[in-house]
DNA sequence: TCTGGGGTCCTAGGACCC
DNA sequence: TCTGGGGTCCTAGGACCC
């Protein structure tokens, strides 16, 4: 019989989990039409655009990722690579999936991306007996659950965490899960001098050139760097980084709550634009998008930006990429007047004789709606009846489809502006979409 | 013909103040 | 004749991420 009595446990060293779905928008696809599996699949940007998905299949001929479409037609057509449209309606729907089986292994978890969640497991991972099998268990469980393969990866910080995950996930042998805390100091370093420094997380294309240009081409060559170096010439991101890949967490899990600072919504146009009223109609339906994100979040704005841009892989053709921030006077969440606001901005910065292939607004200024400044002019009262509209076009437009009900001045047509030639079904939020098994 | 969309954070430098 | 030095705030731009 054990005498010991101590009331708590040793605390446990920190421990942090990535998990993400393998070519996440081409795994969805596959998931409800087995005809995709084993051929090559590439899920487009909007208006099949670029690549932004792609199956190893695709990757094996060396397409990269954001390659135009167009230009990959006639590779596609040597290889048969089936392309698809993006349907964010079925990935929204599918990554909420994935994310709450998570939620079942470890509640410490943030939803960092679509297809990809950091979770604190130094709590609960010896219910599994170890990190490394509570992987092997998630995997199966999302594979069962939703048919998605996902890979994880484990490690003493969220950047080891991430580089575990990408070692699962590249090295056979790891059967798609790898927990580097588990590994001996050897084999850590023998995988980090294997992978070049551009794989780290933080580490992009620009730092990576000057990092080599000092002689650091390894993950491990970054991990033993000098702090005081890194931190005069690279600043306190990259120092941070050099101390999260030595086992050092410098960023935990962070709060979900946390609304945005800013709400961008932009699209380009399916052909390019010049009348200011077409124009117009696209601004004021961005802004719709943008109010019902900032409404959502319980915020509002006290300052609207409005841009155009005209087509930049047009060169011949005059460029002109304008843009304006037009502040409010009293901070609001109401579409009619943020509408409003950044109509008068693009009619000060539209210019007649050039052709515009993208517009976009940014909602900026953004503070909670309870901790509104009242102005010296405020009357509570009369915001009552826009808050109540506003309350029940979402209401709307959450039961009968996005746009259902908008302002006048984003046009009463359908949007049908945009390319999505190979568009597969909403599976699984439409009732009149939904698969039938013959 | 055709080239995505949405975020965050840090830094340098200028304006301004005392 | 001689023209300082330190601090804050703001913004634009750059870098990164998916």
């Amino acid at each position: 019989m054990s005498t010991d009595i101590s009331l708590s446990p040793p605390p446990r060293r920190p421990l942090f989990g990535l998990v993400d779905v393998n070519n996440f928008y081409v795994s969805c696809e596959r998931a409800f039409n087995p005809r995709l599996a084993n051929v090559p699949v590439v899920v487009l940007s909007n208006n099949d655009g670029c690549a932004v998905a792609r199956s190893n299949e695709v990757k094996a001929l060396g397409i990269k990722m954001g390659a135009p479409w167009f230009q990959m037609k006639t590779l596609a057509r040597q290889h048969g690579i089936v392309a698809l449209s993006s349907n964010y309606a079925l990935y929204g729907d599918m990554s909420n999936r994935v994310m709450s089986i998570l939620r079942g292994f470890s509640p410490d978890i943030e939803v960092y991306s679509i297809d990809e969640s950091f979770l604190r497991v130094e709590t609960v991972a010896h219910l599994h007996g170890g990190a490394g099998a509570m992987g092997h268990a998630m995997r199966q469980r999302i594979r069962q659950w939703t048919s998605l393969p996902v890979c994880a990866g484990f490690g003493g910080s969220k950047t080891l965490a991430k580089f575990a995950n990408h070692l699962a996930k590249k090295n056979p042998l790891f059967d798609g899960v790898c927990d580097l805390a588990a590994l001996s100091a050897a084999e850590r370093q023998h995988w980090m001098e294997k992978y070049a420094v551009s794989e780290v997380w933080g580490v992009g294309h620009r730092l990576a050139a000057r990092l080599q240009s000092i002689g650091i081409r390894s993950v491990f060559d970054l991990a033993s760097a000098h702090h005081p170096l890194i931190r005069r010439s690279f600043g306190v991101l990259l120092e941070r980084t050099v101390a999260e890949l030595q086992c050092t967490p410098c960023l935990d899990l962070e709060d979900l709550a946390d609304p945005k600072q800013q709400i961008m919504v932009s699209r380009s146009f399916g052909s390019m634009v010049q009348d200011v009223a077409q124009l117009g109609e696209a601004v004021a339906w961005h802004i719709d998008r943008a109010a019902e994100k900032l409404r959502a979040q319980r915020s509002v704005a006290a300052a609207v930006y409005v841009f155009l841009q005209t087509n930049r892989f047009r060169p011949a053709d005059p460029q002109h990429n304008p843009g304006m921030l037009v502040p409010l006077s009293d901070p609001s969440d109401d579409t009619r007047v943020l509408t409003q606001t950044a109509l008068h901005g693009l009619r000060q910065i539209h210019r007649c004789d050039c052709w515009y292939k993208k517009c976009g607004v940014m909602l900026l200024e953004l503070t909670l709606k309870r901790q509104r400044q009242e102005t010296l002019f405020d009357e509570p009262v009369a915001r009552a009846p826009s808050s109540q509209l506003m309350t029940a076009v979402d209401a709307i437009n959450r039961v009968w489809g996005r746009g259902t009900l908008r302002t006048g001045a984003a046009g009463m047509s359908s949007r049908s502006e945009m390319h999505a030639q190979h568009r597969s079904p909403r599976y699984t939020t439409r009732w009149d979409e939904l698969p039938v098994a013959r």
